[in-house]
RNA sequence: GGCCCGGUGGUCAAGUGGUUAAGACACAGGCCUUUCACGCCUGCGACACGGGUUCGACUCCCGUCCGGGUCACCA
């Protein structure tokens, strides 16, 4: 199998277009086939090299790989649609001469108004066809004007366009419902559907896996196919992934792009496993899948039809899962970016750091959704202020046992030679035992003294991250 | 508006003519724990509606409604 992702570069790598890389690398590496990327970079006005790097860097992130692509060649290249100008042009003088296309000198104005009053008359929108008609003086004298000609493909009347979506089942189209549409603008540049079709068949793709909102264009390509005399390719039609408000995933729903689920501390591995339950369901009750495991599971029979909603909850719970998953030196590694964003440590942090962040990172992990979070649970543990949270925790400071209790426990830490998270969990059971009270009346007065918080990671986790200095301070400081 | 796709709990979803209609997230309660979290247990909660077909429909057919997509010299 040849499948292939074809995004165009007018902006970072959207979440929708990752689910659709997403299923094509998990088909092609399934069937042992190959992921073919392809730039589709012709609309000049929006395309950019960052919008293409960041998709390849976005896919890279994830996970996914090509084998064929603008950045690692391959047989069928090249990879961009703009280098392959030329390869369009030949097809389209062939289509030309074998009367399959012609020109149009239709100004937009001129559509404008049909497109108004077809849309008035409730009739379908639809492009009259005049042109096809135009004589040869015709077409010079329109010439003459300086017009600009598209070349428009001309729709066979009255004809069925079976497909079979491997996802959707039987589709059925008529071509009286499709007007003679634009295969070549006004300044030589291929169109989407015709430069898809050519493409595909070039680089000899089996399988097409894309979204939804390209099935309504797919008749007029199986037209172009048929022109050409080039096999179809399968068609596997996806649906949308929507937004909260049940419409197609925009800005306003929150983050939209790749990069921005990286930069809010999701795992790769947690966007892919989310992404591919959006729209997929495996046979057994596993949720969390590896990419590995996710290309022995995939198959699009068990892609469903429906749109889904994104669910940030439970991305955010998969995230999670795989941030307990880790172990804490790749915590650790995950959590630099963002410590040394906030300046909580050096840029080279030292072996001092480099302890105190794995320190860090074994109190906050089973708290994490996303490693971003860090930088706010982090707080607590920097600095000798300590501000009591509300009237419940300076009141668990006001208990009677509380004095003693934080005065034992600072004569025995002072003593203490060497502070670890062993020998301070050890201090805070001999402290219990010694002073034979309960469990709550000795660990929150202590926690509360220390952080001004009712609640938070283990209490000896937090001592021995703060270490005797802070500690001391920090008493002193929520004892006045 | 024409055409196309879709409609199982708040969300993701299993289901393919006969099931007490799975499971997960979220939510609620409980257990565990020094607290929170994690984890575990329990609970709440659904086949859009109306007609058929059938001994029997979530499953098949038709209609209605709702949602989405498309009808660009964007992809």
């Amino acid at each position: 199998m040849r499948l292939r992702f074809a995004p165009s570069p007018t902006g970072p790598l959207h979440i929708g277009g990752a689910r659709s890389a997403l299923f094509n690398y998990l088909l092609a590496k399934k069937t042992g086939g190959k992921l073919i990327l392809r730039i589709e970079d012709t609309d000049l006005a929006r395309s950019s090299r960052e919008s293409e790097q960041n998709i390849a860097e976005s896919l890279k992130w994830l996970g996914i790989s090509w084998d064929e692509g603008p950045d690692v060649g391959g047989p069928y290249g090249p990879y961009r649609q703009m280098e392959r100008l030329e390869i369009y042009r030949q097809y389209t003088e062939l289509l030309l001469e074998k009367g399959y296309a012609y020109y149009c000198y239709c100004s937009e104005e001129e559509l404008e108004q049909e497109r108004q009053e077809a849309l008035a008359k409730g009739a379908a929108v639809k492009y009259s066809g005049k042109c096809f008609a135009l004589t040869a003086e015709e077409r010079a004298k329109l010439e003459a004007e300086g017009r600009k000609p598209v070349i428009r493909f001309h729709v066979p009347p009255n004809q069925e366009i079976v497909l079979d979506d491997l996802v959707r089942g039987r589709v059925v189209f008529n071509s009286e419902e499709i007007g003679d549409f634009v295969i070549v603008k006004s300044d030589g540049i291929p169109t989407y559907n015709y430069a898809v079709v050519i493409d595909d068949s070039l680089m000899k793709i089996s399988h097409v896996i894309r979204a939804e909102e390209h099935l309504s264009n797919t008749p007029r390509q199986a037209l172009l196919y048929q022109a050409l005399g080039f096999p179809m390719p399968q068609f596997a039609h996806i649906s949308l992934i929507l937004g909260k408000d049940h419409t197609k995933m925009s800005k306003r729903h929150g983050a939209t792009s790749v990069v921005q689920y990286k930069e809010e501390g999701y795992l790769p591995e947690a966007v892919v496993n989310f992404l591919a339950l959006l729209g997929w369901a495996p046979e057994g009750e596993e949720e969390i899948f590896s990419l590995e495991k996710l290309i022995v599971e995939f198959s699009l029979e068990r892609v469903a039809k429906n749109p889904a909603v994104f669910d940030l909850e439970k991305l955010r719970w998969i995230n999670g899962m795989y941030i307990r998953g880790c172990t804490i030196e790749k915590l650790v590694e995950l959590a630099l970016p963002f410590l040394r964003q906030a300046g909580y440590v050096s840029e080279n942090p030292s072996s001092e750091e480099m302890k105190w962040m794995e320190l860090v990172m074994t109190a906050l992990q089973e708290r994490l959704s996303t490693i971003k979070e860090v930088e706010e649970q982090v707080k607590i543990l920097l600095g000798e202020e300590v501000t009591l949270e509300n009237e419940e925790a300076a009141a668990v400071l006001k208990e009677e046992t509380a004095p003693l209790v934080i005065r034992t426990f600072q004569e025995k830490l002072l003593a203490l030679e060497e502070i670890t998270p062993e020998t301070v969990k050890a201090l805070l059971k001999s402290l219990t035992k010694e002073l034979k009270l309960g469990g709550k009346l000795v660990y929150m007065p202590i926690r509360v003294a220390l952080t001004g918080q009712m609640h938070g990671p283990d209490l000896y986790l937090i001592i021995a991250i703060l270490g005797k200095e802070l500690v001391v301070r920090r008493l002193k400081n929520s004892v006045v």
